[in-house]
RNA sequence: GGAGUCGGCCAGGCAGUCGCUUCGCCCCUUGGGCGGGGAGGAAAGUCCGGGCUCUACAGGGCAGGGUGCCAGGUAAUUCCUGGGAGGCGCGAGUCUAUGGAAAGUGCCACAGAAAAUAUACCGCCUGUAUUCGUACAGGUAAGGGUGAAAUGGUGCGGUAAGAGCGCACCGCGCGGCUGGUAACAGGCGUGGCAGGGUAAACCCCACCCGGAGCAAGACCAAAUAGGGGAACGUUCAUGCGGCCCGCAUGGUUCCCGGGUAGGUCGCUUGAGGCCUGCGGUGACGCAGUGUCCAGAUGAAUGGCUGUCCACGACAAAACCCGGCUUAUCGGCCGGCUCCCUCU
RNA sequence: GCGGGUGUAGUUCAAUGGUAGAACUGGAGCUUCCCAAGCUUCAAAUGACGGUUCGAUCCCGUUCACCCGCU
């Protein structure tokens, strides 16, 4: 585990790259335009590689292991799962900041995460909730098949 | 004080911190720092109208569609304002796709004699016959009955009984007059009843509408390719879309082979908005000062903390604007009407 | 975003403005020793609101839901 973390974390910011230093870290919580997926062959590579995949009974998240030095994130809140633009754009925010705060402590992965039904209904602690325990699960399966 | 009616406005505030996007300046190196801006009254539905772009700067005819009292406003409208007529309400107010039914066609189930050329079930009256029960012939449409709707209404005269058969008033038609820009209203004269409803049935009349839509369209770059074979021959093919005319372009069609990937602009200075003054009953218009107020492209306005209150609804721009409709927690302001009480 | 289309029983479809019908399904009964099949019978619907009309599934608005096409 602390092969797979340290290689990318001497190339990113040459400082120490601990976990309890990470928040000081200048510019390690930002939310660029490079670490979203913009094009829709980025959307087609992580649902046709698919893999990991973990769920929970409000979200859905896939990902695949990309050439950067740092995660990306996608999201698919569809017309269904939310039956309003402000509802789906609530979602959306709440997960774009919930990653914001973990990117750091994520491996170089596509992720796309996917609504599901009644995640429209819950606030937004909830999901922040929800969204830490799947983060914490995606890292435990990463080190886990790195290591193999 | 209560009840009601109409119109307008607001759409959580403040502070800290971590983020997103855009613009300007700076360090300039990939990135970063500082400062400014950053969703709505409906952004929604896409029901109308326009701008803009391309196609003939959209032309003629047919077809098709829309609208429908009058006048005005506007870039334009199925919108708005004012007025007329009719319905509802004690009233303030409010609602109305509100032209034409003697241009023609169609329909009006059931019931009813008859649903529109006309006609008579129960009745009323007269005559004839009579077995006195009624039958037949004629006149009539007042009354009853049916129906959503029944051949002008009321009264008097008249009559065998009745009937616009006659008269008065009302209604209706026609012709002047007066007021009004007009719709229309008032009043005069005259006709003597012409004749049901339905046009949100076809239709007639008047006016309007060419088509597609920013995924419009323009530019740049890359790649493939500008090739081969066959057939047809301007009375053709494409643009071109319901049809024809017309206009523009020039080879056209089929088969084989090859290929589809993006970026930039359009993109926000506009029929813009604030304030003041003037004109107008009003919608609105004119003039002046001064202003820039989102422009994203997997799509930005949020997370956390503190605090205050009325404890926060409906809801997210995607080319732009004007309307309409629908959703909505509440709060504030103003005009007017009715009822009750007090002075 | 733009442009089209459709809503009828539980399902699939009909219906000139005049009582909304058929098939399958469901319930009950008959038949059979029992089941199936068959026969009889019953129940069940015009997406919602408003308007035109004497009267709307139908005509006209508004609204809701669903489907399709255009990168």
């Amino acid at each position: 585990m602390a092969v797979a973390l340290s290689m990318p974390g001497v190339q990113r910011g040459g400082l120490s790259c601990l976990f309890d230093l990470l928040p000081l870290c200048p510019g390690a919580t930002r939310f660029p335009r490079r670490v979203r997926l913009t094009e829709a062959a980025d959307y087609q590579r992580v649902f046709k590689g698919r893999c990991y995949r973990l769920n929970n009974s409000w979200m859905t998240v896939l990902a695949v292991p990309n050439q950067l030095q740092h995660p990306r994130l996608g999201l698919a809140i569809s017309r269904k799962v939310a039956r309003n633009a402000v509802a789906r754009n609530r979602v959306k925010r709440v997960t774009r900041e919930s990653f914001r705060h973990w990117q750091t402590r994520l491996d170089s992965l596509d992720i796309v995460v996917l609504g599901r039904n009644g995640v429209a209904a819950q606030p937004g602690k909830v999901l922040d909730t929800a969204l830490e325990k799947l983060w914490i699960k995606l890292i435990e399966k990463c080190a886990g098949s790195s290591s193999n």
